[in-house]
RNA sequence: GGCCCGAUGGCGGAGUGGUUACGUAGAGGACUGCAAAUCCUCGCACGCCGGUUCGAUUCCGGCUCGGGCCUCCA
């Protein structure tokens, strides 16, 4: 049983898909023009996580997972102009960041990674359909939805026309037969990237990118559509209105799901405010992917999350916590830990609307070693036997390692003479190099802090 | 201005109409040569004002403060 907040209903409501052997999900990926930061990555982790507790419920091949790579855009051309080379230069660079800092935060490649420049013909193709159907128009190069055309428009955000163009922020374009009206296609340059469509040659609007992508890929109607809040409006709007009208008022998803923002200091963490930390810097700053995502899973999605020196630190120590804890049964087979040992305690927190604040509590009251390691991997963080090892010795080489082991002997057999003096220089050197001594009454062990 | 969220202990953060998670930090204790780790104990947390109620942090109303969106945005 899983329930989820869904945007367009404003509550929680049991999750109920259309075929449970064959569940859908879309989530809106990034547009590739620079590295990703903290925020960027709380989506990815907050599906990744949904993903798990599905095909935990539901099956291992139950979902088919879909994030897109929006590899044209503006920023994107303008960053290619800057540096003087060809956007596609520039998307593999920063999609190949992108993959690399999830994978690091133990984000799983979805099932279908969808680009907006290999899925030109569909996107064409819908906008066609919308400019038959009298839901779109084409002036001066452009291709126009028409807001007007769809009484519908507004329900997810809860906005009406009024309060639309009241609040405009941006001078209407004179080709616009409504100021509320967005662009399905626009005009390149000849030096832009662009496609030949019957409005002539241009590229697509950023919205369409997604509808056409979720028909081609998924279907008419998914189950869960997810992203952050702030692309509620316009792009989740534009794309429910897009597929609505194609789709002969299908909707577009049975569930819509947002996250909150990563916030720094008392707002939101954004490229545009520049108050950005980078996946890349954290990880750079030698904080495990681990520790970010366990920081990242510290708060329901839905809430802020205060991003802080503080919390990194709390996050890394509630880590550490849970390694020191699983130290005596390293030997546990990862094979058969997987997720099979996930006890209700958690399955339920995380069915309940993805609580994972509440999980990682649970969490923390179980003492069975391969319920915490089924628990902790169902939440993406590793705890593998390899890991468990590298936290220990990663780092070390060998030599290194019975260097190590003779200062621990050398100190064992000083504390063994009462020349506690000469004990406690050598923990203090070790631990000047990071090795921190447990004494117990079998022996002195050794990890890294 | 319109629409929408939120306000819990030093910090992070669940949750609940009445016994207040969990983590982290701190204090005390056990253990230890000393540490570390571990275990035990502790702190009268629920923005303000009304209302409903036998009883509200939890429900309702108002207020204050903070945040988000209003066609760049996870």
């Amino acid at each position: 049983m899983i329930r989820l907040y869904d945007t367009m209903a404003r509550e929680k409501l049991a999750f109920e898909p259309a075929d449970p052997k064959r569940i859908t999900m879309y989530v809106c990926g990034p547009t590739v023009y620079g590295r990703a930061h903290i925020g960027n990555a709380r989506p990815a982790v907050v599906f990744d996580t949904l993903a798990r507790l599905i095909r935990h419920q539901y099956g291992p091949d139950s979902l088919t997972y879909a994030r897109n790579v929006t590899d044209v855009d503006d920023k994107i051309i303008a960053a290619a102009e800057a540096e003087g080379v060809e956007p596609g230069i520039i998307t593999k660079r920063y999609e190949d960041h992108y993959l690399a800092d999830m994978g690091a935060l133990g984000v799983a490649p979805p099932d279908i990674a969808p680009h907006a420049t290999q899925e030109i013909g569909p996107m064409v193709a819908m906008i066609g359909e919308l400019v038959a159907k009298g839901h779109a128009y084409a002036a001066e190069g452009h291709v126009l939805f028409s807001v007007a055309s769809d009484p519908d428009y507004g329900a997810l955000s809860r906005r009406d026309r009024e309060a639309m163009l009241a609040g405009a922020r941006v001078e209407v374009a004179p080709y616009k037969r409504d100021g509320a009206d967005f662009v399905l296609w626009k005009p390149s340059t000849a030096d832009q990237i662009g496609w030949d469509s019957p409005w002539g040659r241009g590229r697509p609007g950023w919205h369409i990118e997604c509808s056409a992508m979720i028909r081609a890929h998924l279907g008419e109607t998914i189950d869960i559509h997810g992203g952050g809040l702030d692309l509620i409006f316009p792009h989740h709007e534009n794309e429910l209105a897009q597929s609505r009208c194609v789709h002969g008022g299908a909707p577009l998803a049975r569930h819509w799901v947002h996250n909150g923002f990563v916030d720094m200091g008392a707002e939101k963490m954004s490229k545009s405010l520049g108050n950005v930390v980078t996946v890349e810097d954290l990880l750079g700053q030698g904080h495990k992917g681990e520790t970010l995502r366990l920081a990242l899973l510290s708060a329901h999605y839905r809430s802020p999350l205060p991003w802080t020196q503080s919390l990194i630190e709390q996050s890394k120590a509630r880590l550490d916590r849970i390694y020191r804890r699983l130290e005596d049964f390293v030997f546990i087979d990862d094979a058969d830990t997987g997720q099979n040992h996930v006890p209700p305690s958690v399955v339920d927190a995380l069915g309940d609307d993805l609580n994972t604040p509440l999980a990682l509590s649970m969490l923390s009251n179980l003492s069975d070693p391969k319920e915490i390691i089924s628990s902790g991997r169902m939440l993406g963080l590793t705890l593998s036997e390899q890991e468990r090892f590298n936290r220990t010795f990663l780092g070390l080489t060998t030599d290194h390692a019975k260097q190590i082991d003779r200062q621990v002997d050398d100190r064992m057999a000083a504390k063994a003479a009462r020349d506690f003096a000469t004990a406690d220089r050598i923990r203090e050197e070790l631990k000047a190099e990071g090795i921190i001594l447990e004494d117990s009454p079998t022996g002195t062990s050794w990890r890294r802090a």
